[in-house]
RNA sequence: GCGCCCGUAGCUCAUCCGGAUAGAGCACCGGCCUUCUAAGCCGGGGGUAACAGGUUCGAAUCCUGUCGGGCGCGCCA
C-alpha cells in the first residue's frame, strides 16, 4: 500500500476523520513516516496543530479524530502517542502490496511526472577552454549529470549543455602562453605573459602545434594557435567527461554571441528598456532596480563589453530557445552573478520570470594529498584533474564521492584515504548489495519476471516488513531529490536504507529455503530491492554491477 | 566593512519547508564465514548539534546576536 498514491489515499482518509471531528478546522494533514518502528508505519501532528485552535488538549484532539476515522482495510491499528502523535500501523498485506508494482514497472520503478514533457535546460561543468578539467569540475560533472538524470525520471525534457566561454582575455592569454612555449622549445629567452598559463600542459600543447604546423614554426600566426589551443584542449575536456561516462547534448560558444550579433542586440534591448546610462565613459546597466547592490558596467570605455554582457545574451537565447526551465549548476564561487544574471534578464523587460534560472551553487573542493592541501592553480601548473581521480579510485567511486555530500558542503577530497579505502568505499556497499541479490537469483535460476504475482503473505518478518517499506519509498525519494537538486539524497537513501536493510536481511535469513511459498515470496522481496538499487544507481550514473 | 554558504561523534558527513530516544561510514573494542558473496552482519564505547538569547506544546532545524571557517564583493571571466 505504500506506494505514493496510497499514501495520498491514507492521507484524505484522515483528512477527512479531521473535518468531521472538527468541522471548518481543516489543516492540511501530512503523515510522517517515523523512524522508530515502534511509532507504526505512519505519524501524523495534525492533532497537536489543531488543539489550540479548537482549544482541546492534543491527545483528545487526537482521539478524536481517531473515532472519526473508522476501519480502512489497509489500517491494522492506529494508536495516540507521546504529546498527540497518531501513529497508524499498516495490515501486513498493505505492507506489502508495492512489491508487484515494483516488479511491474521494472526500470521505470520510481518514475514521475512532475515535468509533464516540458523542456528544462541543465547547464553544467562550462569550464574555460584553458586547461583540463580540474576536481571543482568533478563535482559539477556528477551533480549536473545526476541532477538531469533525476529530472528526467521526473518527466522533463532535459537538454545536457556545455558553455565553453572561448573569447576574452583568458583566451588571449592562453595563446600567448603556447606561444611562449613554442619559442621557448626553439631556445629562445623568453618570458611567460603576466597573467599566463603555467602547467606542463601549455608545453604538450605547444609541441603538437608546432608538429602539425610545420610552416609556423615560431607560433607567429597567434590566431592560429589560439585556435589550435582552444581546440586541443575541448578535445582533452571531452575525453575526460567521456571516461566519466558524462555526454552532453550540446556545446555551445560564447564567441558565438558575437558573430551572431546576440551581444549587440541584448545591449539594445537593454538600452531600449530603459535601464542604462553612460557615465565615466562606460555604458552602465541600472541592475540596483533589480535587486543588485551595485549598477553594472555593459560596455567598457574602451568599447568591449564585460562577461556580463554575454552571460545576459546567452541566457536571453537560452529562453528563446524554448528553456522555460534552466538549472545552472555552478561553483559557489559565481554566486556574485545569480543576482546580476537574473537583474539583467529582468531588466530586458521580456516577461522573463523573476527566478529564471535556477542556479545550483556547490561549495569548494579542496583536495588533500600526503597530509598537505593541493592548491588548485592554473598558472602555477599544480593540479589535480578529473582524470587523475578517475584513474586513482574509478569512475564509479568518484561519481559517487561527488553526488553523496549536499552541494552547500564543502567537500574535502583526500585522494590518500579514497586511494587506501577504495575498497571501502561507500558506493562498494550499495554495489556489492546489488550483486549479492544477482546472485541469489542465479542461484534460484528461475524467471525473474515470474515473480510479479508471487503470493507475499509468508513475508512476516520485521526485517522484510522494513525493507518493503523502505523500497515503496523511492518513488517519493526520487520527486524530492528532483525537486531541490539534490542528488544525495538519492545516494544516503540507497546505502541507508535499502543497502543497510538488505544485507542485514541477508545475514538474518536465508532465501533459498525449502518452503516453496516462502522461497517465493522471498525472491520476489529481494528481487524488488535489486530493481530499486540498479534503478537508484542508474539515476546517480554509477554501474550496477551482477558479480563483484 | 557588505553579501552568500558552512559549524552536528576522534575523522568525513546525513538529518534542516519545527516533531517522539540526533543517525551513517571510517577509526576503536568484542562476537559471527562447513550454510544463497564476510567488500558483509550483530553488539559496545563515543554528542552541551560552535556559543548566547528569542519564538512554542516541541528547536540541530525558524529568528536575532557573537565567535570560527570557506567563497564573493573589478571598466577580470
Amino acid at each position: 500500500m505504500s506506494s505514493p498514491d496510497s499514501k495520498a489515499r491514507l492521507e484524505s482518509l484522515v483528512q477527512e476523520a479531521v473535518s468531521k471531528a472538527f468541522p471548518g478546522n481543516d489543516v492540511a494533514v501530512e503523515l510522517d513516516r517515523p523512524r522508530n518502528a515502534e511509532h507504526g508505519d505512519f505519524a501524523t501532528n495534525v492533532a497537536l496543530q489543531l488543539a489550540k485552535r479548537v482549544g482541546r488538549k492534543p491527545r483528545e484532539a487526537a482521539q478524536a479524530i481517531v473515532d472519526a476515522l473508522g476501519h480502512a482495510p489497509e489500517i491494522a491499528r492506529t494508536e495516540i502517542a507521546g504529546p498527540g502523535f497518531i501513529n497508524i500501523t499498516l495490515s501486513s498485506t498493505a505492507r506489502f502490496a508495492a512489491i508487484p508494482g515494483i516488479h511491474r514497472a521494472g526500470a521505470a520503478f520510481g518514475r514521475g511526472n512532475a515535468g509533464g514533457g516540458r523542456r528544462i535546460m541543465v547547464e553544467f561543468v562550462s569550464a574555460n577552454p584553458t586547461g583540463p578539467l580540474h576536481v571543482g569540475h568533478g563535482r559539477q560533472a556528477a551533480l549536473g549529470d545526476a541532477i538531469s538524470s533525476l529530472l528526467e525520471w521526473q518527466g522533463w525534457k532535459v537538454t545536457r549543455e556545455f558553455y565553453y566561454n572561448d573569447s576574452g582575455n583568458q583566451i588571449a592569454n592562453l595563446a600567448l602562453s603556447v606561444q611562449a612555449r613554442i619559442r621557448e622549445a626553439r631556445g629562445e629567452t623568453v618570458q611567460m605573459p603576466r597573467d599566463g598559463y603555467l602547467g606542463d600542459y601549455i608545453r604538450d600543447i605547444a609541441r603538437e602545434y608546432v608538429a602539425q604546423h610545420p610552416g609556423d614554426a615560431h607560433g607567429d600566426d597567434l590566431d592560429q594557435v589560439r585556435q589550435f589551443a582552444v581546440a586541443y584542449l575541448r578535445n582533452e575536456q571531452d575525453v575526460d567527461l567521456r571516461a566519466f561516462g558524462v555526454n552532453f547534448d550540446s556545446y555551445f560558444l560564447e564567441s558565438s554571441l558575437y558573430t551572431d550579433g546576440k551581444v549587440e542586440e541584448t545591449v539594445r534591448l537593454l538600452e531600449r528598456a530603459g535601464h542604462t546610462y553612460e557615465a565615466e565613459g562606460a555604458l552602465w546597466l541600472r541592475t540596483t532596480d533589480f535587486g543588485d547592490d551595485k549598477d553594472r558596467v555593459m560596455r567598457k570605455s574602451d568599447g568591449t563589453y564585460t562577461y556580463f554582457v554575454p552571460d545576459v545574451a546567452y541566457h536571453l537565447d537560452k529562453f528563446r530557445r524554448g528553456f522555460t526551465a534552466d538549472v545552472n549548476v555552478q561553483g559557489s564561487d559565481h554566486h556574485s552573478t545569480v543576482t546580476r544574471v537574473r537583474a539583467g534578464l529582468q531588466a530586458l523587460a521580456l516577461d522573463i520570470p523573476k527566478g529564471y534560472p535556477d542556479y545550483v551553487l556547490h561549495q569548494m573542493v579542496t583536495v588533500m594529498k600526503g597530509g598537505e592541501e593541493v592548491k588548485i592553480s592554473k598558472r602555477a601548473g599544480s593540479y589535480v584533474t578529473v582524470r587523475d581521480l578517475i584513474d586513482e579510485v574509478g569512475r564509479d567511486a568518484v561519481r559517487y564521492f561527488f553526488t553523496m555530500r549536499r552541494v552547500d558542503s564543502q567537500l574535502v577530497f583526500d585522494i590518500d584515504v579514497a586511494k587506501s579505502q577504495s575498497d571501502d568505499n561507500p558506493v562498494y556497499y550499495v554495489q556489492y548489495a546489488h550483486a549479492r541479490v544477482c546472485s541469489v537469483l542465479r542461484e534460484w535460476g528461475g524467471d525473474v519476471a515470474s515473480l510479479a504475482g508471487v503470493d507475499l503473505a509468508p513475508l512476516a518478518s520485521p526485517y522484510e516488513a522494513a525493507l518493503a517499506q523502505k523500497l515503496a519509498e523511492f518513488p517519493e525519494v526520487l520527486a524530492r531529490a528532483a525537486a531541490e537538486f539534490s542528488p544525495h539524497l538519492v545516494t544516503y537513501y540507497l546505502h541507508d536504507d535499502v543497502a543497510a536493510r538488505l544485507h542485514t536481511y541477508y545475514n538474518a535469513e536465508r532465501f533459498l529455503v525449502d518452503d516453496e511459498r516462502t522461497k517465493m515470496a522471498r525472491l520476489a522481496l529481494v528481487a524488488a530491492t535489486r530493481q530499486v538499487l540498479a534503478n537508484g544507481l542508474a539515476v546517480l550514473g554509477v554501474s550496477a554491477p551482477e558479480r563483484m
